[in-house]
DNA sequence: GGATGCCTTGACACTTCCTTGATGCCGAGC
DNA sequence: GCTCGGCATCAAGGAAGTGTCAAGGCATCC
């Protein structure tokens, strides 16, 4: 959930009310996508990694709390079941297959979308422990979380924009990156071919990382291609 | 939950209700302690500090979502609403203010201790022991319990606002914080973009906190970026 | 109804950052 | 040895972002 708005997958196989939760939840600012089937679903997660599921249990090519337990083998998604059974056993159930919440049927839209949120808030929390996100190279480092670099044990100050492009030069450390790519993805694509941008920015970046900028140890040049982070 | 067994308070001014709670809870292996008032309820929540809360809504001495938010301006710990409203908007507003889930009463209590037990399971991924409910980097010190700031041993008096907009920031000590992430949730996602208030107060906050608001310890700027509240 | 404290708003000075062009370096190819 | 293209560096100016002050309005409390 890095980016903007969260998305919701929601799994139910009528189409009329895949639609009508699809248009509220679009109207409350959330990205949507839906599946009609057990299969579909999964594929959806595995795929799309959706920040929460909303998943109804009658499906038809295969049994909602089996689904559920599946999932809960490998992804910590928030899951929100819906259901038109509403005894204790049926919910017990389905929390206890790793459900994280139950609204039985008929439910408000409005209770839905703030049951949502608690989800959504749940992820968010879970997710930070799990996001050690400090990239280390030599007596550099960067923390991801924080939005703090480190040159041994001094800390260093960047503009927005060049940290922007070490952020992306980390997050695919080890590989080459054109300037066209790094262009793109730190002022975007609407730059064109306007490299000089790129080769001002490293050029400073060497100035505040490197020991020896004539000698780049980090932010290696790959003539005719790009630019690369050395890791290790 | 350092311990065995996870520790539940339980909040109800009825005593067979409360009894009959304890009862079903320590059967499941729970231990348990109650509350009879919301003044009560916070005492037991600082002092004991337990795993999971049930909050029954319906409190002689004040309004149940009240109590929700105060305590959530300093403790994580997962609360459990039990409520005979059951109309939409009690619920979603119990939610709102930061409630992990909502049963109207009459309940099953195998659904509530199912519930529960997704509220602990919440609880554990979290992993950050919600914080500790008074913060302290170098001399400046803020309880969130008492809404006391000190800066060494001179206490702070801080506005409303001056007070949330500095709680958002201890909340997330060390991380980056953006004037928009500041600004939506100390005034409300309704003000966009002005980014203007938050300068203001930043400046405001400064004068009172810093020894040499122009060399700001505390209160860092990130420019292009946010604000930061400094560790350690 | 006067005093007080707080929030909002605007004006303005100040700081930092981005863009841009000029210039120099280096290696490859002729 | 010269030219050329890609790369590195620098610095100036304008643009954008930030810090500060203070007045006006509103509510509250004596």
């Amino acid at each position: 959930m890095v980016t903007a708005e969260p998305l919701v997958l929601i799994v139910d196989d009528e189409t009329p009310i895949r639609r009508f939760l699809r248009l509220s939840l679009v109207g409350e600012g959330y990205r949507v996508v839906e599946a009609a089937t057990a299969a579909e679903a999964l594929e959806r997660i595995v795929a799309q990694r959706p920040d929460v599921v909303i998943l109804d249990l009658g499906l038809p090519d295969r049994d909602g709390l089996d689904l559920t337990r599946e999932v809960r083998e490998w992804s910590g998604v928030p899951i929100v079941v819906l259901s038109a059974r509403e005894k204790e056993n049926d919910k017990v159930a389905a929390l206890e297959a790793g459900a994280d919440d139950y609204l039985t049927k008929p439910f408000g839209i409005g209770e839905l979308i703030a049951r949502l949120r608690v989800a959504l808030r749940h992820a968010a929390l879970a997710e930070v422990p799990a996001g050690e996100a400090v990239f280390t190279t030599g007596d550099l480092k960067v923390d991801l979380v924080r939005r703090l670099v480190f040159v041994g044990e001094r800390e260093v100050r960047l503009t927005p924009i060049e940290y922007r492009l070490l952020a992306v030069l980390v997050k695919h450390a080890g590989k080459v990156l054109t300037h066209r790519q790094l262009l793109h993805e730190v002022w975007g694509p609407e730059y064109g071919d306007e490299n000089h941008y790129v080769r001002v920015y490293v050029a400073q970046l060497r100035r505040k990382l490197e020991v020896d900028s004539a000698r780049p140890r980090y932010l290696r040049t790959e003539p005719g291609v790009g630019y690369r982070l050395t890791v290790g």
